[in-house]
DNA sequence: GTGATGGTTCGAAATCAATGGAACTATCAG
DNA sequence: CTGATAGTTCCATTGATTTCGAACCATCAC
């Protein structure tokens, strides 16, 4: 059953640029305005529109901080669900991200 | 430069019926008559389609014999390439599929 | 309050993918 | 050769996704 959200999270990783996206919250969570492909500049409601696709696959949660937001990956989530499918699509969890603190 | 080839694969995989019918390939080759996704009846133009997709991904081979076809999984290649994704995905390579080796 | 910054949502155009019928190819059986 | 089986390719139609401007909302700084 989980299969449903199974080709959701690799449809939304199946996109270079939410692939790229993504990676970049690889290591802890970013202030949005960060979190910026690497590739052209992206108008505000394309980027906002690709990381809802992220969020609405359950791959990245946005949470409202000051007057913009902190993305990060729902690691733990995924990994309790697909073991190893976020190791292999974006890389291992990093060091320096292991530490609950921020 | 494989990251061009990753967004297809997980495009390819993205779909139910195709993650399916990749499924169906884990345990060994499989003539492609015999290998039908569960799920209503498929026309064929139609099953033929989503074969090609997953075959341009690189994650099926389909070669002829007979007068049908044999698919298979490209396991070796997948896993050098991108190690663990399909084993997350799709499922690790089952004990009665590993013919040469442990 | 006003203005600037950071994001979301709406809506419309353009692009891309899925579907399936029909025609076609190839192999095998008789 | 003829007929049946197994698939591919072509093509048109439908449907989904992408893109991005513009309008809108929220928060901070003054």
């Amino acid at each position: 059953m989980s299969d449903v959200a199974l080709t959701d999270v690799l449809f939304a990783l199946s996109d270079p640029t939410r692939l790229d996206l993504a990676r970049q919250l690889v290591d802890g969570p970013m202030d949005m305005a960060a979190c910026t492909a690497t590739g052209g500049p992206v108008p505000k409601a394309t980027k906002s529109h690709q990381l809802k696709v992220l969020r609405e696959a359950g791959l990245v949660r946005n949470v409202p901080k000051g007057r913009g937001r902190v993305l990060s990956l729902r690691r733990d989530e995924l990994d309790a669900v697909f073991p190893g499918l976020l190791d292999s699509v974006l890389g291992p969890r990093v060091a320096s991200a292991e530490q609950r603190a921020t």
